[in-house]
DNA sequence: GTCTATACTAGGATAGAC
DNA sequence: GTCTATCCTAGTATAGAC
């Protein structure tokens, strides 16, 4: 009788791909761990992403999704407020810096690790996504000088991000959103 | 007759070996290809470094010798201003940023790629050296809350060294610079 | 038919021998 | 400098369990 097909098989070897991308970096992990820590076979991995680099594009495409959606979420509420927006959106990010076992951001450290093939590139486009949102929330801000409220604004999350992984970094987080608040406050200069 | 040993062999394959670990990270480099395009022998390589770490390792030391320097010749004439001198461990690091090529920070990238190595530990190290340094600056600026301004110069460092190597951020150094003038500047709040 | 597990190929890696 | 040993990688094919 024919064995049914597994649900969910995607999701698993995403997880533990994930799982092991985030503690030990891409490049450290061979197709063969993930195949032996997931528990399936090397054959469905393969059927699932025809090679590595799918795979770890599929990975950061799930972690994109995801960032999108909890963006959509949490900013349409404030649809009327780019100044809130703007911090929400470096709440959300420092959210990510908090959990526990971070070791960077997927995108950046997938842009370290491949800075000239596709797998790089992917996470280039996701990160100019992102800054140009900043740039355009802080557009409709009102402020003096939009551009360079985005710009720093834009430090302030690249910094979040970057300092959380290295030492000193613990209050990153924090520390950033309360300054993009402080930038974003209309009666500074 | 004995051939006499060149002259700055070492550096020649430091240079080497930093010019391809800038331009495609330092696990997409071989051995091999340093050897090809130093034009030296892979016994000499190996006589000079024993292994690929001690090379990486030695490029990194290098990198902080110059780092130290620098940092030594910049803020000794402003020994009685630390907010100056925050300031130019800023534009130090602007000055790095803003070199053509720019990948990324070695230091940074390596602890990317090698979270758990003692590559990555060096890295680490001399990060909190600098983190250290920016604390003990910020320590005798008078500020009415010195660590919370080490931590707003340090993650205008970190968005520099992240974001100049990111899409839109062409202007980083700039802003950082900038940014971290106006929060030593005592007459702010 | 669908899965796990393993054997295998081909290439590239570090490292060392000569 | 070339050549070799050893290992690890991505990826494919095969064998067998359910």
């Amino acid at each position: 009788m024919a064995r049914q097909q597994a649900p969910g098989t995607r999701e698993r070897i995403l997880d533990t791909a994930a799982r092991l991308f985030t503690a030990h970096g891409v490049r450290a992990v061979g197709m063969q761990r993930i195949v032996d820590e997931c528990g399936c076979g090397k054959n469905l991995l393969y059927r699932e992403f025809p090679s590595k680099d799918a795979l770890v594009v599929a990975h950061l495409a799930r972690l994109r999704e995801i960032w999108l959606a909890q963006v959509h979420a949490t900013l349409a509420p404030l649809a009327d407020d780019p100044a809130a927006q703007l911090v929400a959106l470096a709440e959300l990010a420092a959210a990510q810096v908090a959990e526990a076992g971070y070791r960077g951001c997927a995108f950046r450290n997938c842009l370290t690790e491949f800075p000239r093939h596709r797998v790089g590139r992917f996470a280039a486009e996701h990160l100019a996504d992102v800054r140009a949102q900043v740039g355009e929330l802080a557009g409709r801000t009102g402020a003096a000088r939009p551009e360079l409220l985005a710009e720093r604004v834009w430090l302030a999350i690249e910094g979040m991000y970057a300092s959380a992984a290295h030492p000193g970094g613990e209050r990153a987080g924090e520390v950033a959103v309360a300054l993009v608040a402080e930038l974003t406050r209309p009666t500074r200069a």
